[in-house]
DNA sequence: GAGTAGATCCTCT
DNA sequence: GAGGATCTACTCA
């Protein structure tokens, strides 16, 4: 099957939401220490900037971890979480934006021996790539990542033509973002319905 | 199966 | 010095 790279402007359009809903279907893709591991998205979640109290940029907040946020579409924004989950999220919009989508879940295609070795798992569960923490985990995606293009080799999202019906594209509130008040309930959580890879409730 | 506690460390105040 | 875009294991049923 073809993959084609996903070019820096499909990240930088204005509507992180059509992004998001863009993303789903698409494969990630790591080339770490030599060893390349690769997931079809299935679940994402759009973090509107300035103006949603969920995200990090909010108010337009501004410090040296969120800095990367806006940046030019089309770079990675990693951080940590609770001291042991590495987070993955997709920068978009244009510059001085701070839009970002956190992939939450993919379904293993490649490299799923790695995957295991990574997250130190013995069988290849359901498990292992869903969830923020255990993607980052099984892609091999660290603090370091964050700022990197996704246009290089190391990590990088790509299209190989699948498509599913669009009665399978779901949104739901995104989830872990409760003390966000009101935008806690905004419905940006976007995921394939049926797929065992999305964590949560699936239906 | 559902609910809860604990892990663990970087970042910002 | 507090808290977080989470996960796992353990309890109780």
């Amino acid at each position: 099957m073809k993959r084609k790279k996903l070019k820096p402007e499909f990240f930088r359009r204005k509507n992180v939401l059509q992004v998001a809903r863009d993303l789903l279907g698409k494969i990630l893709v790591s080339n770490q220490d030599g060893l390349v591991t690769a997931g079809r998205i299935v679940e994402v979640e759009a973090y509107q900037g300035v103006t949603d109290k969920a995200s990090h940029a909010y108010g337009g907040r501004r410090t040296n971890r969120t800095e990367v946020m806006y940046a030019r579409g089309g770079v990675a924004y990693v951080y940590l979480c609770y001291g042991i989950h590495h987070l993955f999220n997709v920068v978009t919009n244009e510059k001085e934006i701070p839009h970002a989508i956190l992939v939450r879940a993919l379904e293993p295609l490649e490299g799923i021996e790695t995957m295991l070795a990574r997250t130190g798992k013995k069988r290849a569960g359901y498990s292992l790539t869903r969830g923020p923490g255990n993607l980052s985990k099984a892609m091999g995606i660290r603090r370091q990542h964050s700022g990197y293009s996704l246009q290089l080799a190391a990590l990088y999202i790509a299209d190989d033509n699948y498509r599913f019906g669009k009665d399978r594209l779901r949104s739901s509130p995104r989830i872990g973002v409760d003390y966000a008040g009101e935008d806690a309930k905004r419905p940006y959580r976007f995921y394939l319905q049926g797929n065992p890879f999305v964590s949560g409730k699936n239906s």
